[in-house]
DNA sequence: AATGAATGAGGCTTCATTCAT
DNA sequence: GATGAATGAAGCCTCATTCAT
């Protein structure tokens, strides 16, 4: 048969019947487990305490049971923020409650963040490990940066380097996927100096003040008027 | 499937070949095209005009050849660091410079960033299609946020609030990640007020303010007072 | 799958209920138009406006429902000839009202047509999509020898070709299948003379000159002496 | 994954390997023991001693499996034809020859006869036996007519009347399923006529002169010249 | 070294049938 | 009688890996 025949799945049955919730919920403890394609249904299944056909009944799929999932998270998350933010002053409060929400969202279910945290992100585990020994190099010297950066006086004196280069690493990183993934037009390299401002000031440097930015768009390498601080 | 079967694998055969050299690039490309699952080996062979056999020759599977690729990427990456950081003035200057080294490095290779970017973490694009609208929704927040505090005189009037987002977005994502992976012991709370100081000089905020950091553990509705600014 | 699950069913429950009649004509419309094996009982219970459970009420699974339909079908055309074979004088009047009876009640319902001589017999409709041209080429082979022997003369000039065409292959196949299904002991090419007769003569030929037999048993290419006409 | 990835199947490899046709010999042989839907492609795979992965080699399917046997079967059968029939006078010799290449075709490769004449068209085993008694009551009044016919002067003394059932049911029937596949635009009520006449004539009916046909077309154009020969 | 035909365990999905309500 | 949610065996196909040449 090649008709395709569009599969009508409910979602919502009996209102009180927790069904599809029991299964989503395993879905969440297996993929935490073991991964997403380290998962059969038939786990998923045998978590929930249904028969794997059950599955098929509310779900699309294995596919549409991460996605559910994720989504559902992500429209929680939301639904916690609105309030919250509308009630507290724009500006710096407001970014603290915000990231404040974040961490605690997270903290609050670790198997859902490690669904949404590794294995929506990450490859198997082998290979996990395989490329830490490289990854945690590439960190190496971004700590040393900061590092000799405080002993230079330029950072400040109490910031804690690992969280400093975690906060860095993954901003840099968003930045370059959203790039790959050709959200945005402009080059690279045009977003060195704004983010550059960004991480010098959160780590406390004068006023970030990114200086001019001249020689990475002029080929040039960099006679940069030391900015005074 | 994780049994590591281990095998004597030359790597580095006659010198001068380039076998080894053409099947990674090979898998480079196939995987930045296809990603890592939707990838078979034949494809790989295929476009290193070798025969499937040959890359078991040289690479003990598929997923050694992921992650050599990233392997001698990232160390790639550190080879050109090093000098440059060598001849930097430490802090902010050399930061900067990092942080080019790091764009730059992306921008180069395209290829290799769409394996290093997008298909190590991310699974099936019919997922990350299936997810997008949420995380739209999620981005649309947090960038809320950052307009209103301009607005409201706490970041800065110049700031890129897409970029922020994304370079705040990035940063608090890689710390939970972190923590999810337990690379810490830290509850994810106890880092609020680091970051949040981090976020907020970010952008412009006064000195970061970092504030009093109680009501999170008295899981308060926190009234705090506006610190002066 | 063929274990005879021997249940009780009954299959005139209230006088007057129409649910299996209602059941089976739904079966009859689906089967058209999905094929047997592209139907699914959820399908035939939806068309019948009743649950799936309501069909293993009156029916003992999906193959009764196909078996008790043929069935009713052939007891209904067997009703129809009764009584007008026994007002026909017997003879060519006979067999011309018998044939008559034949194509009028397929004729009149062209679902049950599609049911009882489609989808009882064929695959899916892929597989007949494949095997067509090979079909056609040897529908083109037997037209061609049709129209050959009319331009000699041998058979009649207002022959209808296709018609003559379909009326001698579907003969001849099932004469063939009823010798693979063993329901003769005879070899079939003891029928060659009988069947060239009847198939000779209902082309026109003079009197189906029955001709000699012996090259087949003898393999030989036989020149025979052309019979006069 | 969505892409299509077609597959390239090679059908004929190194020239002298039997695989392929090792592997459709072993499908005519389960597929004439089992049915179609009975054979598992497991089943063809261990038939002819090769793993299942081998046949996905060399065929796209199950179905094409099936296809592939069934377009040789009938070229093989056309190849025979064609030099045999050039040879034979065109004319009733012609459709002999024609007719016994058809029966011995068959008759030489039971297997292969099996899966043509009754597993491509029928359905399960256990559906033709419950449909038997039902189709056996239509034979014997068929048989009836002939033999009454016969009775009446009509028709050949020397008839046989099993064989000419056989033969006019499946001559009948396969005008019926063209008429059903829409092969024609014509009622089938307007082929009666024509039908009758070979029909008539094959059983030795004086002229076949099929008496007269108005009350079926009722409105009956039926003026049949009757054409002397 | 290089090849690529062969392997076969693995896993998703389907759907006829049941049975508690 | 009627329902339809739940079941779970069945089966096609994939593709990383091997190994004889």
């Amino acid at each position: 048969m090649t008709v395709a025949r569009r599969k009508i799945v409910r979602k919502t049955p009996l209102p009180g019947s927790s069904k599809p919730e029991a299964i989503l919920g395993a879905a969440a403890r297996v993929f935490a487990a073991k991964g997403y394609h380290g998962s059969l249904i038939a786990d998923v299944a045998r978590a929930a305490g249904v028969a794997v056909g059950t599955v098929y009944l509310y779900f699309e799929g294995k596919e549409d049971l991460l996605v559910t999932l994720v989504r559902r998270s992500l429209e929680a998350y939301l639904e916690e923020c609105r309030p919250l933010l509308a009630t507290e002053a724009a500006g710096s409060a407001r970014l603290r409650r915000l990231m404040q929400l974040h961490l605690v969202f997270y903290e609050r279910d670790p198997v859902l963040a490690k669904v949404l945290q590794v294995h929506l992100r990450e490859v198997e585990p082998s290979i996990r490990e395989g490329i830490r020994p490289a990854l945690r190099a590439v960190f190496d010297g971004m700590e040393e940066v900061l590092r000799s950066g405080i002993a230079a006086g330029d950072f400040d004196r109490g910031l804690d380097v690992k969280l400093a280069r975690k906060f860095l690493f993954g901003g840099l990183d968003a930045v370059v996927t959203s790039w790959v993934l050709r959200e945005s037009g402009r080059p690279l390299r045009a977003l060195l100096d704004p983010l550059h401002q960004m991480a010098a000031r959160s780590f406390g440097a004068a006023n970030g003040d990114a200086a001019d930015s001249s020689e990475i768009a002029s080929g040039g390498n960099g006679r940069r008027a030391r900015r005074g601080r």
